[in-house]
DNA sequence: AACCTCATCAACCGCACCCCT
DNA sequence: AAGGGGTGCGGTTGATGAGGT
């Protein structure tokens, strides 16, 4: 097929396209993205041929499927160690590319101001915003619990396993679920010391702690009156996203989350490429990812996700 | 049925970094 | 050392569909 090298096209990717790349790929790895143009293949850039090839169409993408309860505590806890390391807490999400893991933060932030603006301004008469209290205070129930992981039975993660089995795949099919990236102790269920990290976010800087720092429990603090309805609800972590209080990108801001060493399992061997050096903790790379399926098979299995 | 609002997703853009010459 | 090309990342936006009024 000859094609205009003078014209860049944009929009949605037609199959063909995504065709081109996909064999492109196959003959000459996930690189030399500009070259695909250059050679005529496609009227894309070199950027947009990379972008859809690490969003859409890399192997063993969990394409379609609602992040499930544990990839959403993943995210919450990593985005708070890491900032807005999109493709730094992509890594550990197998399955998962930093749009995705943008595209999840960014509208559970929307969902959570709104949710935090309506129950601020509870006297509503149009017909839309008690529409949107009602629904909003059903979302709130469902965020707070997703933040007690042992116990909830969420709609949420209902959701998720439901929807887990239409999942739809990468042009190379799973054909064995993909397992979560090892993760430390932070996910269990010393979560309920969130509620301790939150209050200690109000009382004292992120800042003035060490990292890293093993957080505990402060049951000893006592709060204003003032405070109270807005302790009522803090133990639940999405709450301080909402107020934007802390920049999670400053050093040691989020520290305090029980983020064990485990985190950085020198055995996860692979790096993560030449830009993160200056990052020595290897995640579980998604280098991998940009190879046939069959490279994870070395990768156990968790019996059990959620007995986290 | 029409309209509205929201959530989700895909893709683009600008910037920064890395590597090569 | 400097410049340019390639690549990766994070922010943003537009399209679309779902659900409620």
């Amino acid at each position: 097929m000859e094609v205009r090298r003078d014209e860049i096209r944009k929009g949605p990717w037609k199959a063909e396209e995504d065709e081109v790349l996909i064999n492109h790929v196959k003959k000459y790895g996930p690189r030399d993205w500009s070259s695909i143009r250059s050679k005529g293949l496609l009227q894309r850039t070199g950027k947009s041929c990379r972008l859809r090839w690490v969003n859409k169409l890399r192997p063993n993408l969990k394409i379609g499927c609602k992040f499930s309860a544990e990839e959403e505590r993943v995210v919450i806890e990593l985005q708070g160690q890491f900032g807005n390391k999109w493709a730094k807490i992509a890594t550990y999400l197998p399955g998962r590319t930093d749009n995705d893991v943008k595209n999840f933060w960014s509208s559970r932030q929307k969902r959570l101001a709104r949710i935090l603006h309506s129950n601020a301004t509870p006297s509503c008469s149009s017909s839309t915003k008690s529409w949107k209290i009602k629904k909003e205070g059903l979302a709130f129930h469902d965020v707070h619990n997703l933040e007690a992981p042992p116990l909830f039975s969420s709609s949420i993660e209902e959701e998720s396993s439901s929807k887990a089995q239409s999942c739809s795949s990468s042009y190379i099919n799973n054909r064995e679920p993909i397992q979560m990236a090892p993760l430390p102790d932070f996910i269990k269920p010393e979560l309920s010391s969130c509620s301790g990290m939150l209050v200690q976010v109000k009382e004292e800087p992120y800042t003035q702690l060490p990292f890293p720092q093993v957080l505990q429990p402060q049951p000893e603090l006592t709060f204003s009156p003032a405070n109270q309805e807005l302790l009522a609800r803090i133990d639940d972590p999405y709450l301080l996203d909402a107020f934007g209080a802390v920049d999670p990108t400053e050093p040691g801001n989020g520290a305090q989350l029980s983020l064990g060493t485990s985190l950085f399992d020198p055995t996860a061997s692979c790096s993560y490429g030449s830009r993160d050096v200056k990052n020595p903790p290897t995640p579980p790379d998604t280098f991998f990812d940009d190879f046939p399926a069959d490279m994870f098979d070395h990768i156990e299995t968790l019996p059990n996700l959620s007995g986290w």
